[in-house]
DNA sequence: TCTGAAATTTCTCAGCA
DNA sequence: TGCTGAGAAATTTCAGA
């Protein structure tokens, strides 16, 4: 991982159909010195694959919270994610420190449904309570490389 | 928007770098026919683009924190946008209705980092008060498509 | 062990039916 | 939409620093 690498993340995040001709023209390496990079990254899981970028509304995504879950004594990383993961609009989940044990994304295609989720992931016993934030705007969100 | 193009955005979801004729044969076109498809989503928008998934950690960031942020007053969300967009550790922020005004996604290498960027967000005029939660683990995170 | 050059296979992407 | 073909890209092999 030096700064060639770093480059080629760069590249990949900006544009993951990217040819590696032009990604090596933007390095300074070859085509397949380039492919040999990525191939190497992606069997070290520094890079953990490619994916697109939809417009959340095309699918008919319209409404989005994050929800903060407060349990009621321990409960294991594991029991929390083989808990949520079952949850279809649930894409994507935390555990954190600070006033609530976790923090939950939902996404779906009505309020309606929102709240079926929540009712949803309260029905786990040591669920003592949760917290909702309906996402109003999203401001932005980028690719991390900085 | 019919189930093709789903069928093929649920293709590029898992893998941005599949070629054309991957994908036709996935969802029953030719390689031109899947070219065409994806041409029109991107021109109305519904793909916004390709992006690669990176281990955070690969690239130093061990640190990670959802902080609430309370405003006195009104903002508008493109002051919003404008102020949070500066700050490089700021990965995504969304503006919510329940008990936070917004929501904002900090990753960065170090506990301290993540302190800088609170005090940082808070220097703002109209930031009342903030509220952080520090991740201790990513426990899942998918991509949209169900 | 890293690289680039060359050769072969495969893909892309117009134009056309 | 699918088909076709010229051009471009991917990918393997090979040899040099």
């Amino acid at each position: 991982m030096d700064t060639i690498d770093r480059d080629i993340i760069g590249c990949l995040t900006r544009d993951a159909r990217a040819t590696y001709a032009e990604i090596g023209q933007q390095v300074g390496l070859s085509a397949p010195g380039v492919k040999r990079r990525v191939d190497a990254m992606r069997s070290r899981g520094q890079i953990r694959g490619f994916t697109a970028l939809i417009d959340p509304s095309a699918l008919g995504w319209t409404t989005e919270a994050y929800v903060e879950v407060y349990y009621d004594g321990n409960v294991s990383a594991k029991e929390l994610k083989r808990n949520l993961e079952q949850i279809p609009q649930v894409v994507g989940a935390w555990t954190v420190a600070g006033n609530a044990d976790a923090i939950v994304h939902v996404m779906a295609t009505s309020m309606g449904e929102i709240e079926e989720v929540v009712e949803r992931m309260r029905e786990h016993a040591k669920v003592e309570r949760t917290r909702s934030a309906i996402v109003m705007s999203r401001l932005f969100e980028r690719s991390r490389t900085r």
